[in-house]
Order: C-alpha cells, then sequence, then structure tokens
DNA sequence: GTTGGTAAATTGGTCAAACCAATATTCGGT
DNA sequence: ACCGAATATTGGTTTGACCAATTTACCAAC
C-alpha cells in the first residue's frame, strides 16, 4: 500500500498556528485565550474544529482550560514535555517497574560483555567516567552528579561493543533521570544511598577492569535492584506523607529520619 | 493556592482509557479502531467528544486517522527509537551482527519470563500464533509468512509482560525482516531451514507452555544462534556473487548499497 | 463606601443531526 | 475472471442547541 498524501486536517493547522503564536511569545504565559467562539469565527472555522485544535495543544501542555473560566497558557514552558516515553512514564507509573526489570537485563547484560570485550581505550574512559562520578557523587551538585551517572553507564553501554545496546541503555537511563528527578529529586540526597550507589558503581568497575564478566554482571544487577528497591520506599514515603497531609490539615508532620 | 478540583474532561478519560489499551497491547500497532461512531455508542458519548479523545491520541502519535478508511494504531515507542536505526542499517551492514547479538539476549529473556509469567489467554495466543505461522510456513506465502513469524514472537514479547521488552522485541524484529527481505529474501526459502526454523519455534513454545523457563530461554537463544549463523553463509555467497558481478560491470556502480 | 449575596452574562463541556469527501466494498457487465 | 461503476462505509466539518462552572454586574444592607 503507497504512502498516501495526508490532507491536512484543519485542527491540525490551527493547533500548529496557535502553538506559534506561544512559541514566538506573541501568547504569553498565563495569558488568556480568546472564547472559543470568537476564535472559531477569527478562524472561520466551526466550535468543534476549534476545540480539536485546543485539546491537542492541552494534550501537550501547553494551555489549561477551565469550565467557565477560560482557556490559559500554561506557565510552565518546560521543553522536555515532548518525549513521548516522558508522558507515558508519567501516566502509567506501572510502566517504570516495567522499565526497571528491562534495565536490569539490559545493564546486567552490558557489565558481562564489557568485562569480556572492553578494549584498553574502552578501560581508561571507563576509569575517568568512575572518578568524574565519584567527584560528582562527592560534591553535591544534582546536575553534574546525573550527567556523570549517565556517562558512566553509556561506557559500560559502549565498552560492550554493542552499539544497540550502548544507545539503548543511555537512553533509558536518560528517561529514567529525567522522570525521577522531576518526580522526587530527593532519593539522591539521602547520605546512605549515596555510598552504597557509590560503592555499587565500583563493585561494577571493578568486576569489567578485572575481567569478571559473572562478577561484573551480578554488581550491575545488585544496583538495579537497589534503585529499583529505594525508588519504590521513597515513592510509599511520598504517597504516605501526601495522604497523612490530606487527612489532616494541621501543621507539618516530623518528617522520618531519612 | 487554591488548587482547583480539576473536573475530568470526558474527551481525557476516554483518551486515557484507549492509550492504555495501545500500551496493554489490547490494540495492536496496525490495528483498525472501530468506527468512530461505533466508538461513541460503545463509551456513551457524542462523536465530538469521542473526536477530541481520537485527536489527543493523533496528537502524540499513537493513532492516525484517514478520512474514509479508518483510524489505525501506530506505535510512537517503536517509531521514536528505531526511525534513525532504520537507514543505518542498510549503510552499516555490521550493524545487523549487533543487532542480533542483542535480540538473542532480548528474545531469551522474553521466552523466560514468558514461560514464568504467561496467562491462560496468553498461552491462548501464543498457540493461535504458533498454528498460524505453521500454516504460513506449509504455505508458500513470504509476506505471510514474514507477518506470522512477527506475530508469534510478538506474542512471546507479550507473554513475557513486560512493556518495553514486547515493544522493543517487536520493533526490532520488524525492522530486521524489513532489511532482510529486502537484501535477500531468499534465506527462507530454503527447504531445510524451513524445517529447522518450525522446530526451533516449536521448542520456543513449548518451553513456554509447559513452564520451563531455562527451556523457553535455550530454545529462543538456539534461534537466533540458528538464524546468526544462516544469514552469515547466505551473505557471504551473496558477497561472492556480488564481487564477482561487480568485477565485470566496471562501468557503473550502481550498487544496491545506496 | 464597603460588604455581601444574588441574578445575569460569559465561557467551556457536551450532545444531536446533518452534510461533505475520501476510501472501501459490492455488484454488474463484458 | 477481470474491470469499472454504483453503493456503502468512515473520517472531516458544520450548525445549533443546551448544560455547568465561572465570572461579572448589580443592588440592597450595613
Amino acid at each position: 500500500m503507497p504512502n498516501k498524501v495526508q490532507v491536512p486536517r484543519i485542527s491540525d493547522a490551527i493547533a500548529s498556528s496557535l502553538e506559534r503564536r506561544i512559541l514566538e511569545g506573541s501568547l504569553k504565559p498565563g495569558d488568556r485565550l480568546s472564547p472559543e467562539r470568537e476564535l472559531a469565527l477569527e478562524f472561520g472555522v466551526s466550535r468543534p474544529s476549534l476545540r480539536e485544535a485546543i485539546q491537542k495543544l492541552a494534550s501537550k501542555g501547553l494551555v489549561q482550560s477551565r469550565q467557565g473560566g477560560g482557556t490559559y497558557v500554561t506557565d510552565t514552558l518546560e521543553s522536555s514535555f515532548f518525549d513521548p516515553w516522558q508522558e507515558m512514564m508519567g501516566g502509567h507509573p506501572n510502566l517504570r517497574e516495567d522499565m526497571l526489570e528491562f534495565r536490569r537485563m539490559l545493564e546486567g547484560q552490558a557489565a558481562e560483555w564489557a568485562a569480556e570485550r572492553a578494549t584498553e581505550a574502552d578501560l581508561t574512559r571507563l576509569e575517568q567516567s568512575f572518578k568524574a562520578l565519584d567527584d560528582a557523587f562527592t560534591a553535591d551538585d544534582m546536575v553534574r552528579r546525573s550527567n556523570a551517572d549517565i556517562a558512566f553507564h553509556q561506557a559500560v553501554g559502549e565498552a560492550a561493543h554493542n552499539v544497540l545496546l550502548g544507545h539503548l541503555s543511555a537512553a533509558l537511563l536518560r528517561l529514567m533521570h529525567d522522570n525521577i528527578s522531576l518526580n522526587l529529586g530527593e532519593l539522591k540526597s539521602i547520605p546512605a544511598a549515596s555510598r552504597l550507589l557509590m560503592s555499587q558503581h565500583a563493585a561494577i568497575y571493578k568486576g569489567i577492569a578485572d575481567r569478571k564478566p559473572s562478577a561484573a554482571r551480578a554488581a550491575a544487577e545488585t544496583h538495579i535492584d537497589f534503585v529499583r528497591e529505594t525508588l519504590a520506599q521513597s515513592l510509599r514515603s511520598v504517597a504516605r506523607r501526601e495522604t497523612a497531609e490530606r487527612r489532616l490539615n494541621t501543621d507539618f508532620s516530623p518528617s522520618l529520619t531519612s
């Protein structure tokens, strides 16, 4: 079946037009759009069509409508809203579990292959990444830490000498980091967790450098298991705290030991 | 600060419902949605509302509508990850080796998890896919065979109950098939290979149905190993023939590698 | 004048029925 | 059995209406 020429939907055209106005600044964050009836008249289309366009923008998070109130341009112009997976992660938390399970397999295999195949150049770069990660952890710069973390795992992926594995594990890790630091950036600030994470990274690095595939794999899997467990705990505590706050709206509740 | 209670828009609810069906595999890529009028009836809403929901999904790239034709499920999950890969495969055949190695891990894990987690429904669908594959192999319809092959591996991926694994293995398999049948469709026409492939598929299916994870994984890995080996042989022979042709054909170099 | 509440206007949310346009399907003639 | 036209299906769009939440206007009471 040959590719048919896609006839431009009118709602797409209007959505693009409005989106351009927003991105160009003609419509600033917080601004209120004209009423649907007016906009429909202005664009020369029917209200349902105009609404379809607005709903598309709403699904992208660009605007927000309140019945009776109007439609407003969202004030958060965070640009990372465009990745489809990113959005999926937010809406479907069970995806996170699948993702972690998948990563466990991925990074375990990466570490194993890296231990078998790493060249001298790979090991050198791996050591550099590891040192950088260590430094970033002693400092308290979250962004630097996140980048170093990604770089280290990416180095492992590349040392495994499988293009697919390298790119995929890096992509997933980046996705994970974005999503985690968005939902709860607090995880990494737990001191005990930091030490454990570093020892785990060290174990992975050592397994690869010593050319012990099974040890490297085990270390990588342990690492993911720890992340998974810590994340689950953190999520549970967040949920607990939120329900508690919702239940009694008095003073703040004394946070636990972490 | 008074958090306005966001009244759930009906189009959002429907969009979420459809999105969930897609992610969970109930609506697979390529599937055709029911007509808008039917869906509207099914959800108990009007057609404009149902359309708003569909347009949202369309703006996310999850579905695609053709006037008069219908609305079909696409797959951003696959395409967003692998559009770049598609063209690389052509130019860098060594990627194929990485791909096969990666798939060996992927499908081995898929088979193992499927053997552990498959529900009755999964097993039923798996059996159907297997039977269809068997039929397709006895017949000599290449397209049907390819589709059945994809469907079977996809069923395994879904029985593994990991969204990422399912989508990725399906995407890679499709990529592989496109690329293979393009460069050499001859592989599958070897009778001996056909019989072996079927016995391998049978072994995978049996391992899953009998709930033998390690057996299922071994069968899947054997399967990929065989494909890898057969492909390598075939490629060598093709390369031999091509170099021979190129030797005679000194004028132009309209090599199909472009 | 300020306040407070209520009525009215505004505005997004939804529905119904209809028509158009592109595609799919069916059917009849050769 | 094949091809082409009539027919049915299906997404695309419009019109008009009504409901529900919000905002605005207004006016009486203090």
